[in-house]
DNA sequence: TATTATTGTATCAATTTGATACAATAACAA
DNA sequence: TTGTTATTGTATCAAATTGATACAATAATA
């Protein structure tokens, strides 16, 4: 039997896969634990005070710095065998802080899985104290993750995918002002397809949510590309 | 502080949104206490060495006598405030099992919400320990629900609306076999929304996923309906 | 055999999407 | 200045899908 905890709820935790964009990949950040050779979403634990909502956003902004993000929860994993007594120990004695083995945190956990969406260029990944490291990853080549970790990644990306069209996905994965070609590369790779240029421009200027700014100059020998941005009154639509 | 559970994890459990179609309307399973004039959702707790997907089908099958059921988790519900300390003494007390004020129930909890599908005509609805009757409430005038279960219904009512026509829902609000207007009144109910019936037909034929069956003759005088069924083998395209 | 309420399809128009073509650049080189 | 090159933004026509309407094919019954 586990001692009693004030703090936290306990046997429930969140887990979190943060998307950035690079222009061509996406990508989730990874903690990597030292001394153990173990990579992990991050995650954490919901204080008894505290809305599961408000512990993941904090959870995500300690890791990111950023503070407005669209966060989405998308599953809860909740099979019985998903503890992780064995990684927490191994991490907790390497970083010099070893739990005695009835400790409340390794005990059965029930994790809500939340996905964050994020400007990639924005982001200070910052570890947390159990981990020495935060990587970003993409998505097509991860390291082999911890418990079920792999598997809240699979979910998490099915949602999105889900969600583009419904929700203002690319609003949040994009700059503020962004080419129709990184619009269409943000689709395609969420959705894992191609689009056909022109076929793809049309619709999506004909959904209306879209306003067109001034071109951008890259320096390329080619026409110049005009810059969008999502209209905020209308986005809701997209 | 809360005395120690062995048999369940704490601080987290399940509800249920329970769909049953009656030819015309979408209706839910309501639970109602008496001595209390409180109605809930089915729902429960996980014990420790269960899965929560198992311990949610145990639930289901505790309250409707069903084994084969189509259950699909759609949203986790973590507001700090959604304990339900007030009714759970009044309910325990009216049954006549007065709990302590420390027992682990009346703590907060976490609630992962479930829908489930079921054939309305072959359930055998069953209350609960603590419930006196448990019926079917059309979804357009539910009595007042304890703590955020109205939420939870609507969270549900949307999930199934999102997954109309990528999961079989249709396939599991009704008989094996149906007519083409039963099946119509399915998706306009769900989605709250009519359909002119031609279109309609054309596009679920041209889906592919239906087996036509004999006819149906009802004595009305006209001509008799097809029945159909879905086709096993094509219904995940649906 | 006519009547009535439905059901199952066919038909043609309207809309959306697919495929292709082409004019309009932005930088640079001759 | 004038070509050249790689893109970008639209126009155009064909193909596919959906909307609207019409109508033939019944089941029961008078």
């Amino acid at each position: 039997m586990l001692p009693l905890e004030k703090e936290h709820i306990t046997n429930i935790a969140y887990d979190t896969v943060i998307f950035g964009f690079t222009g061509d990949k996406l990508k989730i950040l990874i903690l990597e634990y030292q001394n153990s050779g173990l990579f992990a979403l991050p995650g954490g634990f919901i204080r008894r005070d505290e809305n599961l909502y408000d512990a993941v956003k904090r959870g995500v902004r300690e890791r990111t710095g950023l503070d407005k993000i669209h966060l989405e929860q998308f599953h809860t994993f909740g099979k019985k065998n998903r503890d992780s007594a064995y990684p927490f120990k191994k991490i907790a004695a390497g970083k010099g802080y070893p739990i005695t083995s009835d400790h409340w945190v390794l005990d059965r956990f029930i994790t809500v899985g939340y996905y964050a969406l994020i400007d990639y260029n924005q982001v200070k990944p910052t570890p947390d104290k159990f981990s020495d490291s935060i990587a970003w990853h993409s998505i097509d080549k991860l390291p082999p993750l911890m418990i079920d970790h792999e598997e809240i990644v699979e979910k998490a990306i099915e949602a999105i995918r889900n969600d583009l069209g419904k929700k203002p996905i690319g609003t949040n994965l994009l700059p503020k002002k962004f080419t129709m070609k990184e619009l269409q590369k943000v689709y395609e790779i969420i959705l894992n397809k191609e689009f056909r240029r022109t076929t793809f421009q049309r619709k999506m200027l004909s959904l209306d949510f879209l306003k067109r700014h001034e071109k951008l100059y890259t320096g390329a020998a080619n026409k110049a590309p005009y810059l969008y941005s999502f209209d905020e009154s209308k986005v809701e639509k997209e």
